[in-house]
DNA sequence: TTTTTAGTTGACTGGTCAGTTAAATAAAGG
DNA sequence: CCTTTATTTAACTGACCAGTCAACTAAAAA
């Protein structure tokens, strides 16, 4: 116990951050250990494999969104569709100070382990599919709100909680592949519009 | 020249089949050998790189999927908005099959990719970028084709397009993380809502 | 027929992978 | 104090990684 007793936070912190800034396979265990001035032997009492803990970062990542992005963004001192609104301009401003300082847009740390791993492994696959329905859920409160307040004429608010979010995990990916965080910004101000009936002949 | 001429070829139609179903860390050049039954040194004659053999992946399911998916949808024997309907629904068709087929959900080639690279190869970061760019273009002529024939109202067509591209991303992810083809069929009633200007107080 | 070129083969490299093990050390509880 | 438990350490495993290489074969060009 020479190190500090935080030594699984280290690791899972470090974790979070270089897997985020690459990918799963990329990342070795031993290149985790380093960076969380941790031996590999250490890794292995806190953690009985890589994809647990992967499964640990996933959790920690959703907690830090749920904090940072989604409850900043859905406080109720402004009207509920202007909630959705704001949660597009802190994940713009998130992913710009990202690309700022790192030189990269990294996208959704959910969407990018889902989409690497999900037909690898059903747990990491199911971890994100939860993170994702629960995501969905503050979309769907506004959304309710909304309609409740007559903003909004009446709509499956679930089905448009999950368009909205569908469609935010596309912003995010694009961003990512085109390495350019306005694309949030741009995009976000259409997500509105799948909140509205559409009747085409 | 024991083997057949076609060794190339084979390696990529392995390539794309083994990446596409796992990733491309996951996947190795032995691996993407053996399922072509071809010798790793013969991999090297025709590819400089595992990351070459990528780009040629990406440039072949860029064609596969303007053949069967794209030119499919968009041709104009029906209604401009009724082809990005169409295109929703052989999208779905497509996934649909695969995951009766092979029990998952694979999601978007380029996406997938896209999402797992663009942080580390700039090359297929920017492959990616410009297979998302082409692909939003029958999009937006669809668009201003129905916004000619006055189906629909004047719309800023280019942003339009790519908004509803973002939004197949998203859904394909989701379909992935899921494991479930039918929220293509769900999410994809709601795109062309993305074609319609929004007025909220 | 001889030379050149394209393609094939299998053995090989050095490095890294996830994960293991046994012993050492430190903290906590009695 | 002594025992128990939690944690750390370093050396290790065997498999696999992308990529190299030189020798070989076959077809095409001269």
């Amino acid at each position: 116990m020479q190190a500090s007793h935080d030594t699984r936070q280290r690791i899972i912190n470090a974790a979070q951050e270089l897997i985020y800034a690459s990918s799963y396979n990329e990342v070795g265990v031993q290149e985790i250990c380093d960076h969380a001035r941790v031996k590999k032997g250490s890794f292995y009492h806190f953690f009985p494999s890589k994809r647990d803990l992967a499964l640990a970062v996933l959790e920690q990542s959703h907690t830090f969104m749920r904090d940072e992005i989604i409850n900043k963004s859905f406080h109720d001192d402004i009207p509920p569709l202007a909630r959705i609104e704001r949660f597009f301009t802190l994940l713009y401003e998130f992913h710009k100070d990202s690309r700022e300082n790192t030189g990269s847009v990294f996208g959704c740390p959910f969407g990018n382990l889902g989409g690497e791993m999900s037909t690898q492994d059903e747990d990491i696959r199911n971890k994100v599919d939860s993170i994702f329905t629960a995501s969905e859920k503050p979309f769907e409160k506004a959304l309710a709100e909304a309609v409740e307040r007559g903003d909004l004429q009446a709509i499956d608010t679930a089905a448009t909680a999950k368009a909205i979010f569908a469609y935010t995990e596309g912003i995010m990916l694009y961003a990512k592949t085109s390495n350019n965080p306005e694309l949030i910004r741009e995009l976000g101000k259409h997500a509105l519009q799948l909140t509205v009936a559409v009747n085409m002949q």
